[in-house]
RNA sequence: GCCUGGGUGGGGUAGCUGGUUAUCCUAUGGGACUGUGGAUCCUACGACCCGGGUUCGAAUCCCGGCCCGGGCCCCA
């Protein structure tokens, strides 16, 4: 083989690209019902973007090179970021909320496994310019509609981030993150381990750990008993209580951390089974973003669903679209191609470009599927119709290419 | 970056304790069948991932690389 893709990518064929497509028109379809306006933004964008978003640390799984120009450029790893430049550049005084959702393909640099890719896609959702918990809430109704409508259900997860920060509001900030990220993992043995390290307090370490196993009905009654009535937790609680009004099944998991420190309040992740180490396919909450892009401080909340996972998972199996076939003989090609034309008008419609004989064009029909054959010979033509033939019963009628077009439409 | 399994025509495979021309199925193009498909037959096309090493001889054994799958790290 001389030529192969490069690593971590993959070409889809058109069979695929039915299904793809069938799904992304739902997940589309749903964000403008909810009324969220799509949005696209480049492909590359200048490296600070990212790594004033996440680090210097990313740059390990960035693509990323100079341009011409000697500008340091990197092929979007994400969505969220752009979108949040975006509304920075231009739509700082747009009405708010500003509400938004992408679909589009995102570049890493990482060991490709189930799941995971080096191109993948994003479907996304950012609302902009609420600190409300009814924009968290309705993001989240969102992300499990559009789940819902591609067939996928999975555990939802709910956090608020500002509960366990509070508790370890007097812990040195570069043990906060470690044990964050312990905590996030669910790796107990690992978090104990570093709490006797740094000589935590024994109250402190008693109450998160109580606050991280807390899942269920009551957990906003006895997060306030462990840490007090603090902002996080009254929001928590509305929260709550709103997606009990969307409707939604979901589990409290205040050991959501999300990494980074952005996110200010809210968190959430869906996680679905099949899908191997990769399990996770949404996952965001709210943040505050602007600011580090030089704009007005702004609320904003928002959720990227990946979307080759889903369609890992997904089980649908969209019909795949009618095709009809004009057939013809030497004396009537061109005849065929302007009735092909008028069929194409209404129905996917094949014509022979193969120079292929009467017969093999029939065959060839009966190969790819086609509902129906539509027959333009010289004496079809002599009566100012063509044959139509129904390639499941058999049946052939003689009918002009009106009527031809409105039997096969059905 | 680390651990682990794997790579034979377009797809699926046999061979892989080294030894003629690499097996079979399928798909595809052409034909037998000259205005009616699915069948059959004929024919064509087409592969040992790449590079080095061992050997008289490598698809087969060894090393390195590339790619795929699974896991770890990471997951914005």
């Amino acid at each position: 083989m001389e030529l192969q893709k490069p690593r971590g990518t993959r070409d889809f064929l058109p069979e695929e690209m039915i299904k793809r497509r069938y799904i992304e028109n739902k997940l589309r379809k749903i964000a403008t019902h909810w009324g969220y306006g799509e949005i696209k933004t480049p492909t590359f964008e200048h490296i600070e973007l990212f790594t004033l978003k996440s680090g210097e640390g990313i740059l390990g799984e960035i693509y990323n090179f100079k341009d011409k120009g000697d500008r340091e450029i990197a092929l979007r790893p994400e969505l969220t970021a752009p979108v949040v430049r975006m509304y920075v550049e231009e739509l700082q005084r747009s009405p708010k909320p500003l509400k938004f959702f992408y679909f589009d393909n995102c570049f890493r640099y990482e060991r490709p496994q189930k799941g995971r890719f080096r191109e993948f896609f994003q479907f996304g959702v950012e609302i902009i310019g609420s600190v409300r918990p009814e924009s968290d809430a309705e993001v989240i109704a969102l992300a499990v509609e559009m789940l819902k409508s591609a067939g996928v259900g999975g555990d939802l997860h709910v956090g608020n981030l500002g509960i366990v920060r509070a508790l370890l509001k007097d812990t040195r900030p570069e043990h906060q993150g470690k044990i964050m990220r312990l905590v996030d993992k669910k790796d107990d043995l690992g978090l104990e381990e570093f709490l006797d390290k740094i000589n935590a307090p024994d109250d402190m370490r008693g109450k998160l750990f109580r606050l991280i196993g807390l899942h269920c009905e009551n957990a906003v009654h006895e997060a306030r008993e462990l840490v007090g009535d603090i902002d996080a937790i009254s929001q928590f609680k509305v929260l709550l209580d709103l997606l009990d009004v969307y409707g939604l099944e979901y589990q409290v998991d205040l050991g959501i951390a999300r990494g980074l420190d952005y996110y200010t309040g809210m968190v959430f992740e869906i996680y679905c089974e099949g899908l191997g180490a990769q399990n996770q396919v949404c996952g965001g909450g709210s943040y505050r973003l602007a600011a580090l892009f030089g704009g007005e401080d702004t609320p904003s909340t928002g959720y990227g669903i990946g979307f080759d996972r889903i369609m890992e998972i997904c089980e649908v199996n969209p019909q795949p679209p009618k095709r009809i076939v004009v057939v013809s003989f030497e004396d009537t090609r061109k005849e065929a191609i302007i009735i092909a034309n008028k069929l194409r008008e209404h129905v996917s419609t094949y014509v022979d470009v193969m120079g292929r004989k009467f017969k093999d064009q029939i065959s060839y029909a009966n190969t790819i599927g086609a509902s129906h054959v539509v027959i333009v010979g010289k004496n079809e033509l002599d009566a100012g119709k063509v044959a139509l033939k129904d390639m499941k019963t058999g049946e052939q009628v003689l009918v002009t290419v009106e009527e031809a077009v409105e039997r096969v439409k059905s």
